[in-house]
Parts: structure tokens; C-alpha cells; sequence
DNA sequence: GTCTATAGCGCGATAGAC
DNA sequence: GTCTATCGCGCTATAGAC
């Protein structure tokens, strides 16, 4: 157990997510927290002693949560191309929140990645990694199954795959809207149902 | 002609754009571009009136010469896969410089979006689609031409392409190597060469 | 065009009362 | 656990001498 556990430390990391995924790390600060939750700056240093800390234990939190998300999607009981959906939706659900533009937390930061201490760029690189493998697996099952029918290596495809939904983001939030997001899923949906 | 050009103002613009690639726009300080030119900060000012005006002369800048040097490929007696992988290189290149920590300049100022002023969103937002539109000649020469045969809308691949480059670059860089983003390539080339 | 000096602010962080 | 108060720093920006 790294911190202590409390309610309110859940709901500043809860703001503290929110601006990251909005603004980036370095325009986020305490204060920003501070008007958010209702307490003073100080206190939150309560809560966390440091930046720093305060984003390794974000980062903690955030990728338990997404690995228990990615675990259902693998486990549950549906088609390959279906599983794929589900993924995607882990991504575009992001943007869609008006005005559309929060992006990929680990996204946001591997763009501040100078700015990180290096456990949290272990947890950063440990998202993508965990993200790859869960499309690898994704994309063999549907090729058992036969509803997915790409060409080549599972691992290549999946980089791909990663690399385009993280760019996309980072565009399509640019733009204003989900609409290049949207574009390049049906394109990476019609990629992986070709041989 | 937005303001006067100098050998000075080059060099903060060099130094800037260097920082902006590798740590980020709000991680690089006047101070820091005072630090490498050799001037004091105060005389930065004189160059640059405010930060927002630096970042938008130097997006100006960047997309003078980005578009001098997508027209330089497209007007080049090569093929249509010879064309891809130039572009690619135009993005590769960025990351293999040592030690593997500089991304896409309007990549990175598209991750602190927030942060900038209208008139540089509307450089960022002009990056994006000269790209686009760059990439969707290459492919339509490269399917007439007979060197490329993908399939589908060129318009729909080109996002997935820039996509895939943007998103790459990011991850690449947070692995600290060249070889996600290289494998990425492979990748897309193949896909642009079958049909 | 560059300098010194400084204003004015927001930041992360700490001390100590309640 | 939250508060008030404050420290020290780095930042953007400006004034005015050279």
C-alpha cells in the first residue's frame, strides 16, 4: 500500500486526471486542484506530498483501472471483431465528452515525458506495452474465430493499431471533434477484416 | 512581413523549436532559450515580444519550410513508393537523432492545445491538413503508377497514415528508440503496397 | 540590439495553529 | 484533515541606460 486511501484523495486525483487529459501535465497545479475540490492548496499536499508523486500515484490508479478494463473486454464472451470495437471504444469515449478535448492520459504524457521522474515513465511505457499485448491477443482470437482477417504479424498490426489511435486522438481533439477519430477506426476496422 | 528577420532571431527560433520538440511548450522558458544563445533574457524581448508571438512566428516558420519539402517529394521524378518513403523520413528523422527525444513539433503542440493561442491552433490545425493532403497525392500517384495498390478511400488511409506517424513518433520516443516507430513504417508500407 | 534591474505573479512546498 | 501565512523560486514582461 503506497498512500493512505480516502475520499478525497480520489477526488483529487479524479481533477488531477481530468487537466491532464485537458491541458497536460505541466499546465495542471495544485491550485488548479485546489478551486476544483474545495480545499486549499496546502492541504493538498496532504494528500500528496509532491507533484511528482501526486502523478506516479495517478498513473498507479489509472492503469489498474484500465488493465481491469482491457481484462473484461479479453474474458467476456464475444467475436473477435467485436472485442476490437469494445477496445476502440476505450479511446473514442475519451473525446466524446463535450467539447472533445480530453486525449489518452498516457498519451498527454508521453508527449511531458522530459518532465516525468522515472517510475512514472516506467508506468507510461507499462500502459503502451500492456496495450499492445491486449490487441495481439485480441487479434489472434479473431483470427481463430474468423472474424478478424488481417495480413502479417499480430505484433506489427498492433503497434499500428496503438500508434494510430494515440495519433488520432492528439488530431482529431485539434480539430475540435470526434470526426478524424471516427474515420480512422472504421479505416483500422476494415484493416483488420481484410486478408 | 510579420517582423524583422535576423541571424539572432533565427537562432532563438532554431533554440526554441529544439526545446518545443524534446520537452514541450510550457517546459521551455525564455530563460532557457537565453541560456543557449548567449543574450540575456530581457533580450529575447526584443526579438520576440511575448511568448504566444515566438510560437506563432515560429509555426510560420515550420510550415514554411515543411511544405517546401513535401513539395520538393512530390514534385520528384520517383515513384510513388519512393515518394512514401521519403515522407516517411521526413518524421523519422526527427527521432533519430540522439538520444531519440525529439517528436513532430505540431505534435507536441498539439498535446498543449489549451495552452495556445487561436491563430497557432489554426498553424497546427494547416500542419495537419498539408499533410494529409500531401499524403493522398503520394497515394493516388503511387496507385496510378502502379508501385502502390492499398485499398479504399486514399482520403481515409492518409488519416490513418499521419495517424499512425504521430502516434508512433510519441511512443517511440517514450521507449527511448527508433524501433517502434521503424516498425510502424514497415508496417504501413506494406499495407500501402497490397490491395 | 543588448544590457541591468526590477516589477508582479503563480508556482511548489513548509511551518504551525486549530 | 484543513486552515492561514509565508518562503523562495522561476516565470513573463517592462523600464531605461548604454
Amino acid at each position: 500500500m503506497p498512500a493512505t486511501s480516502s475520499a478525497m484523495r480520489d477526488r483529487l486525483l479524479d481533477v488531477a486526471q481530468d487537466l491532464v487529459q485537458r491541458r497536460g501535465l505541466n499546465a495542471m497545479s495544485f491550485q488548479d486542484l485546489s478551486n476544483s475540490v474545495g480545499i486549499r492548496k496546502a492541504s493538498v499536499h496532504h494528500h500528496f506530498a509532491n507533484k511528482s508523486d501526486m502523478v506516479s500515484a495517478l498513473l498507479t490508479r489509472y492503469r489498474e483501472h484500465f488493465s481491469t478494463r482491457l481484462e473484461r473486454i479479453l474474458q467476456a464472451k464475444s467475436s473477435g471483431s467485436s472485442k476490437l470495437k469494445a477496445y476502440f471504444a476505450l479511446f473514442s469515449e475519451t473525446l466524446q465528452e463535450e467539447p472533445h478535448e480530453k486525449s489518452c492520459l498516457c498519451g498527454m504524457l508521453a508527449a511531458e515525458l522530459l518532465s516525468l521522474r522515472e517510475d512514472t515513465l516506467e508506468h507510461v511505457r507499462g500502459f503502451f506495452q500492456d496495450n499492445t499485448h491486449a490487441i495481439v491477443q485480441i487479434l489472434r482470437y479473431g483470427r481463430r474465430d474468423g472474424t478478424l482477417s488481417y495480413r502479417g504479424d499480430p505484433t506489427r498490426f498492433a503497434g499500428v493499431i496503438l500508434s494510430s489511435l494515440e495519433g488520432a486522438l492528439l488530431i482529431s481533439r485539434c480539430e475540435g471533434g470526434p470526426e478524424h477519430l471516427d474515420s480512422v477506426l472504421r479505416m483500422l476496422l476494415d484493416l483488420a477484416r481484410a486478408d
